[in-house]
DNA sequence: TGTATGCTCCTACCGGCTGTCGTAGTTGGT
DNA sequence: ACCAACTACGACAGCCGGTAGGAGCATACA
């Protein structure tokens, strides 16, 4: 398994979060849908997006006479990704109590929401075993 | 509310990690308990102990004629807390699926425990209204 | 009491990366 | 065939992480 590409910077992430919302797009179509404070020349966000594909988040195809650039990893998968490998170097006591606090933090619909997933995670469980 | 300070770079890291076992320590100590691979000369981690205490993540007591590093902040509150920052910036539906994603990757004994810290938190939001 | 010795602290340095753009090249329209 | 607009590539300053060398201080021993 390739090591997780990291994003670093502040202009990095809002435009992988500006791409994650829009599904795919040009370099214009992704400059526009910045918001105005991170709206930088063309050139760029240009700079940006090709080195985010560089490092394997972005797909770069060509589409007519430009490059439409595509998320390769959901923005779930990245951050459950990213997540697991924080918590990967830790102890179970800490991972407990992370998910303790987390857990803490969820408004009734998400809890009922997860009360659902995890009866659907213990009946897959069973029947597997 | 004071922004979260980061901790980038992987020696960073990993002394975090070594400090949050330890509880506290001198320079030489979070130098012994690292791991052969991560130790550098005394001063590297010295430099990189000072820099994390700028940032407010270690507090630096003197003890005798040197200096006691500390944490500010436990492992679990520094974790839950990036994490929690992490899915502010994201939607509903990505948060469940991300709940859900970590769900999934849980053993037999971490789903337990979440399941007893359910109920607790569902006894006490009742309670509490 | 003076000196040597061992540790600790501060400062400096180097490479890499992020954010930023200027310029050259290319493509479509007139 | 020419012009204008737009795109791609390369370069550059600033910042940060990792690394360490030399100054400063206290203890121990003669």
């Amino acid at each position: 398994m390739p090591d997780l590409p990291a994003i670093h910077g502040e202009l990095q992430t809002q435009i992988m979060s500006t791409m994650w919302r829009l599904g795919s797009g040009t370099v214009d179509e992704v400059r526009d849908a910045l918001p105005h404070r991170y709206r930088g020349a063309y050139t760029t966000i240009q700079t940006v997006l090709n080195r985010l594909a560089d490092r394997g988040l972005l797909s770069r195809e060509r589409q007519g006479r430009s490059y439409t650039y595509t998320p390769t990893l959901s923005e779930s998968d990245y951050l459950s990704r990213s997540i697991t490998h924080v918590l990967a170097g830790t102890s179970a006591a800490v991972r407990q109590t992370v998910l303790a606090q987390l857990y803490g933090q969820l408004d009734s619909s998400d809890l009922s929401e997860l009360a659902a997933l995890a009866d659907r995670v213990a009946a897959k469980r069973k029947q597997r075993k």
